[in-house]
DNA sequence: CCCACGTGAGACATTCATGTCTCACTAGGG
DNA sequence: CCCTAGTGAGACATGAATGTCTCACGTGGG
């Protein structure tokens, strides 16, 4: 008899198995399901009891991927203070994730036609948000349209947290490298009067 | 009809498969060899008597994007004139490439340890000299190392790819979007006469 | 006219990841 | 102390993609 909660012999439990197959499918978005197994120190067969099949496994963790977004978003406080402090507290709080989210972010294109979860479309409209709201604002830029920026926000993130991965850029200045060129661009701002620019 | 279609004698145009298989991997990065060969129009025995195998044909392809990288790179004369605009000719002429790029840029995230192609560092070089002379010259900031804007501008170029084949933004801004964003950033830019907002 | 070459079609074997099942074992609860 | 649920190990079947091979056919060249 099942209930709620299996309180007698759970010797694994489904978020550990998750995160470290978060962990191992970052690296090696190919592994198999018996790599997966091996690294979250199970047997194949109680990780099919988990999750049935990897296409299961998949969405599970893209479920915990838009749940951590979405925690991100709530802990960044995006529609609190200006536009620009609200990116940078996004990027910070998703920087943890950013190597799941890449692994997401590449599944996403394989699937052609399929639809997505519409999880993700609940995260776009979110950040897309912010983005509109700095255009409001006068913060931001209106040449550029929100479903853009946001989706080249992804794709910084999934750039930085593999080129952190092959170890061609530092780990600590993921979240600076990010937010810097996101909001000021490579070129170097122009200096009004005295440059108070450290 | 007595029109045939193409040459029979020598050999099926190679460059003709190879770049037919570049426009449907960059749609579907997942499509089988038996695929491949009916959007090429040619069997499966054939494709594989010109790639042996999809390894083979993966690695051609990815000396056609190392070729077509090279000659945008000669073509935007990265070396000449102001950094600015050469990133903005660079861009120009990779816009035609970009979802090979895309494809290419995935794919290489599934070789864990697997050497890559020594044409990538050529290219990685040549686009990090361009941002580093920006960044002599002054133009460019210089707290963002060349190693990370050549990542996130592979980063930029992939996602707008993408986003462009899911219809999410229109193909016509394409370069106009990663370049502005790239280089002035999402931030608007201080205006130093007359603001015409606060 | 005839031959040779490249091709298309398909059969076939192989490999690999996956899904499914059984069975013995063990730890914990009643 | 016994019973039961969850586990690990492994066998087995399945399906998909691939690699390999054969063979007939048509076209172009000799």
């Amino acid at each position: 008899m099942s209930h709620v909660g299996y309180r007698r012999l759970m010797a694994v439990d489904r978020d550990r198995v998750l995160r470290t197959a978060a962990a191992l499918l970052t690296r090696k978005s190919t592994a198999t399901m018996d790599e997966v197994a091996r690294a979250a120190g199970i047997s194949r067969a109680t990780l099919h009891r988990q999750f049935a099949g990897r296409d299961a496994l998949v969405r599970a963790l893209e479920a915990l991927g838009i749940a951590e977004c979405e925690a991100a978003l709530a802990a960044a406080r995006t529609d609190e203070g200006p536009a620009t402090d609200a990116v940078r507290r996004l990027v910070a709080e998703i920087e943890p994730h950013a190597g799941l989210l890449a692994f997401l972010y590449s599944e996403n294109q394989l699937f052609e036609g399929e639809e997505q979860n519409e999880g993700w479309a609940r995260i776009d409209e979110r950040i897309a948000a912010l983005f509109r709201r700095g255009q409001s604002s006068g913060e931001f830029r209106i040449d550029l349209t929100p479903a853009w920026l946001t989706e080249a926000l992804y794709g910084l993130l999934a750039s930085a947290a593999w080129a952190v991965a092959e170890g061609r850029v530092a780990p600590k200045d993921f979240t600076h490298m990010i937010v810097e060129l996101l909001l000021g661009g490579v070129r170097r701002p122009a200096e009004p009067a005295a440059g108070k620019e450290s």
